[in-house]
DNA sequence: TATGAATGAGTGTTCATTCAT
DNA sequence: AATGAATGAACACTCATTCAT
């Protein structure tokens, strides 16, 4: 087993990186027009202009190029996530939290549902393990001093940061679907859960 | 699209419908104990003690068949939301509704979350239509009399419900997939979420 | 893993024995001619007149359909040589199973050596345990009343018995490779050798 | 056929025939370690600590290779077979060739069985042709002015070589399967057999 | 000369669906 | 109406071999 998941082989030229980007970015077209039924190796492949062997060399198995798609594009949003979970205040940082994900999540919203579905699988979420923990993050920022009192308990805050990100995922998410585009609006509406979920 | 999803016949006599039934019953099980990867029209059609042509009497597609499970376990459901939504205070409705949600989810969770995630394939979408539709149940729940005036604005209601119904059933199935059983804690929380959120 | 390598269903129709049949011969056809390059499920299939599917209804594997094209040949040959071991004399008893054994490898030589070689891969070995042992035939061989009085001692009967086997096997597998067709000449020769081997 | 299984090159420079010996050494290694499944080019590049490309430099392909190996392989136990049958007695020539094939079959035996199993496909054989022929050093040895007298008829000797190498051979390859290190043994019961046949 | 990225035919296997019995 | 044998398109993955750098 050891590392069936993780990337077969580094990129030693500058061929090999291209064409691992190329593959990764052919993955996530296809994931986004054909959704989970057309994301086939070989249809990934194809679109990518690459060999079916070529996408071998780079990935030992589709779960393991899944998961890198996975990785990819949970960095990006994780990295603002970041940004924003850093501000002093705990309502500054949630609202930026929750503008960060607005905003990615819009931008390329099928791709980033389908992937929240494929995370849920057993196997990725194993091999995925602490990477990039959005929930880490909320705990982080409802750990801030000027935070609600009755989160200092870990317990309850460790629930509370689960809720938040159950609840900020699921209404980004459903926005992305219905094909909302106005960001400020999703980001009050999801801010008024958020902040009422922490209220009650 | 003819009706390649409606059931292929109705079931006139006492025999059929105990037979489709029984296949339902037996997708549900496979679906519940193998997940996706078992839910296939062999293995459940094993299960119900049906052969494979039997199976393909009564339902003309899988996707028939999936439909069906579908519908059969939102009817249970549906029944239980109406009844709530039914109760002359929004306050008391809403509660209600969240309970009966909480209970439902927790009974077979599995079964819930997998078929809340078939949900989303377009063609099982377009089929479905607006049967059983969560959202209208929320939508009169908040036109009582005694619901927050805000809510008045038909624009604004038709939102509030579709977020309420996602802040629910997000958080139902986040606790069902971690395996929580505290379905009185589960609907405080969800509780709060939903009050809060219209009470920004 | 369980029963990996076992049939998958027993074929209930007499269509279906029919099936299972055309797809062993095809096999041993495949094998002969072929080769072990050869080889392959799709031309397995192909010649039996049978889909891919219909194989995979009977096989589990690839490995379940060679382990039972083994056990298959090797049932015809071990039956005889089991007659052949029960004769009262040794003598007898031996030259009747050598007799066997040269007939039957001249038969289908080249499908009873690849399937020799088949017998070795670890995992058709440790599925194939125990059945249709031939070293247990020889054991029983020279553990009669008037077998050499030398071999009483359990572990060097244990001994000539493999090493009988092994002179047996490579010597009629030898002769089939050359194209010999002359059974009652390699017969001869194969005695001489294992009573040679015993005279010693 | 040109020479597709003759080396592509003969090792002009130091260097060459240093990756040469290198690429054989880890075929014997992998084919050793890994068995037949694992015994492929890419595997044997790397295990060279040479390209792919390299590999495909000095053998036209993956036959040639082989071959190669066996070759190699062969010629150290021919050397010592060949000192072996130039004894002046038959009787001593035939132990120490036996011997010696017990000696270098213990020393590598799943290499040297790998190898045996190699040498029966066509395409090798017909490559290999006369080289290394073992079957010429014991028609050598048993026309020796004092082998028995049976064996003046070249026709007898050449079926009594031949069965004799095939005896030889297969106890040895059975006893390295089996994991016996005993050699004076293993040499023991090879002798019984061989002087067993031809005494008959 | 050496490298290693790229190729793609080939292989084992699954599963929704059909249709003769 | 019921059966289950049969189908074959589709898919994940391998590996010998080539060739631009």
């Amino acid at each position: 087993m050891s590392d069936a998941l993780s990337p077969r082989k580094a990129p030693r030229q500058r061929r090999s990186a291209h064409t691992v980007e190329a593959i990764l970015e052919a993955a996530a077209l296809v994931l986004e027009e054909e959704g989970l039924d057309g994301f086939n190796t070989n249809a990934i492949a194809r679109r990518a202009g690459a060999s079916i062997g070529t996408l071998y060399q780079y990935f030992p198995s589709k779960d393991a190029l899944t998961l890198a798609l996975l990785l990819r594009e949970e960095a990006k949003a994780h990295a603002q996530a970041a940004a924003a979970a850093a501000l002093p205040s705990w309502r500054d940082a949630l609202s930026a939290f929750i503008d960060a994900a607005a905003r990615q999540q819009l931008t390329r919203p099928n791709l980033a549902r389908l992937l929240d579905q494929e995370e849920e699988r057993p196997d990725i979420r194993a091999a995925k393990d602490g990477a990039h923990s959005f929930a880490d993050l909320l705990l982080i920022l409802l750990d801030k001093p000027d935070a609600p009192a009755d989160l200092r308990d870990p317990a309850r805050r460790a629930v509370a940061a689960a809720d938040l990100l159950t609840i900020i995922r699921a209404m980004v998410d459903a926005a992305g679907q219905r094909g909302e585009t106005d960001v400020p609006d999703l980001a009050r509406r999801v801010h008024a859960a958020a902040l009422g979920y922490l209220a009650a």
